[in-house]
DNA sequence: TTGTAGGCGTTATCAT
DNA sequence: ATGATAACGCCTACAA
């Protein structure tokens, strides 16, 4: 192994002089540091990472906590992680991926142990158990999703109330008047995420505003759920013209049965999706979409963190910030004119 | 922060002896044990991750080197991560996400930093370049995948080959005589990843040797992309009553375009996934799948790159493992026998 | 502008 | 069965 000492003798300088050189805190002059930097490239040094941590007291890691559930569309959180990963790497720092299995116990490992300097959660429920701990610890942490309280924390998530709000818009726009939203399972509102209920919120509220009749039905995802939600809503309101999906797995079933009791999209019925675009487009004919990026949440997630490490490296009490990033509504083939009236 | 000086203080011993009784390195009277335990839960102490390392020369920490394209179904690579985590913390060890944009010289950070103790790499190209590097530095891995050469390395994959002619073995029985293999993009193909030519040379053999006529085309996994795929099957082989599809993202357009060129699943023609099972349920009718268990991969990678730890910290070589997953074939609603002749 | 030296918290080698 | 103590490699006041 390199050590900095190692690098220190190749340069002719002082172990400080190569230690100031990586961390750019202090003046060097211009050729020192070219003799130091050619050393550091010749020897391959890298600076032992559990040295650096014990030294400076800052691991230059942070936790992700994922979930384990698969309730939440696997892609973004995938997407997520990525973008945290590939945002922190911008800082110098690297993720360590957590489940949130181990709960406040895990909180208080990481925290305990200086494994990381800061912890990003995913799936956060609204009154999650682990907030207390980040709490009590005084561990800088930025959530993703939104908690019922937040002091002490930063946030960030989709505006969610805007993306129903956008649904209900659209379809009113284009003249509906009975209109349905398709949701996740009743596990997901149980659980207290939060994103569901807002989603809801946001669409309920326009929907009224803007003369909707509509209708909430929960949906698992599955083929036979959807069937049976569709089912239920086609019975209730025969008339509805519109239709707002959240679960991502409903999707290609109730495309599939639309299309089986003879409706097409988008002459007899609309169909909107809350979804990646991505996903948007992969659907016969392409959906309609309200999107945020999922990406965004992660590369902000990690610039809240990182302020937070910042601050309080530096004394000062980290302010807790709280970020919702606006959705889009793209308009695609899934979506038209309501039907004359017949 | 609470250290081991803390916990010996208030346990009323030495440094050393909480040191040891925490690692179980040498023998400790009941007693003290037990005043050491109660108080490290009193003080609620975490040894310092960085300290550790140091001391150690260990970090506890494995990498987990992920690839950032889309091309490989998402979900089965979140189900990997998650499963090494899992995996991994059972072991004591927590893993670090390293996107593999990072490339090479990834490796010789993660490796020269002493930040991982080891590497776990998914999505390896055959002849890819970060291999040689592995080497060199004498870093210990693991691949989720096959490489050309495996020399130092251990590996795991599903064993492509049997899954190719499950599907073949399975349509043959069946009576089908004409098939078509609708495989991953050509990109897939051309970046040598092996899994796919491995299961269509798999597929290819058993065909043969079963008298099939089949053919083999490369789809993107779009919509517009299955269409055509699938046009140009029909164009050269109206006969064809067999489908295997391997790409995720082509499954649910073909069902559509199938059902669009009126024909029935599986009356008409049968359709085999090579996909998750939890993906085949999704469908209607259910899909008939061959399918490998992504969390096993990920165990087993764990399994691997710990022995290899182990073995090294024990000043031992460590042999280098290759495991072949066998997949299954589920029957599901998808597959039936061939039409008659018409 | 550069060097010296103490300390970060653990582990593991000697002693006892 | 337990203690003292020297590394481990780096950072950062303090000196010069």
């Amino acid at each position: 192994m390199v050590t900095i000492a190692d690098v220190a003798r190749h340069a002719g300088v002082s172990s400080s002089t190569v230690s100031y050189v990586l961390s750019g805190k202090r003046a060097i002059s211009e050729e020192t540091r070219q003799r130091v930097q050619s050393s550091v490239r010749e020897l391959g040094y890298h600076p032992n990472a559990g040295a650096r941590a014990l030294a400076a007291r800052r691991s230059h890691i942070v936790a992700l906590m994922v979930p384990l559930r698969t309730d939440v569309y696997v892609p973004v959180m995938m997407e997520i992680a990525i973008s945290v990963t590939m945002a922190a790497r911008q800082h110098g720092y690297d993720v360590l991926l957590i489940t949130n299995d181990e709960g406040p116990d895990g909180v208080r490992r990481i925290a305990g142990s200086g494994l990381a300097d800061g912890l990003i959660m995913m799936d956060v429920e609204l009154d999650d158990e682990r907030i207390p701990v980040l709490r009590s610890l005084g561990t800088q942490a930025a959530l993703i999703g939104l908690a019922d309280d937040a002091r002490g924390l930063s946030c960030v998530d989709h505006d969610f109330a805007t993306a129903g709000a956008l649904c209900a818009d659209h379809l009113a726009d284009l003249g509906h008047r009975e209109v349905a939203f398709i949701g996740y399972g009743s596990g997901v509102y149980h659980r207290h995420a939060g994103y569901a209920e807002r989603t809801l919120t946001g669409f309920r509220g326009r929907a009224e505003q803007r003369g909707l009749r509509f209708l909430h039905r929960s949906c698992e995802g599955t083929y036979e759920s959807t069937a049976g939600t569709l089912a239920r809503i086609l019975a209730d309101r025969p008339g509805t013209t519109g239709f707002v999906v959240q679960n991502e797995g409903a999707i290609g079933p109730l495309l599939t049965l639309l299309r089986t009791s003879g409706r097409t999209v988008p002459e007899d019925v609309s169909v909107i999706a809350l979804c990646q675009d991505q996903l948007a487009e992969q659907f016969a004919p392409r959906l309609t979409a309200v999107t945020g990026s999922a990406q965004e949440l992660g590369r902000v997630a990690v610039e809240q963190i990182m302020r937070r490490i910042t601050a309080v490296n530096a004394g000062d009490r980290p302010a807790d910030d709280r970020v919702l990033l606006t959705p889009v509504l793209t308009v695609r083939d899934s979506t038209g004119p309501a039907p004359r009236q017949s």
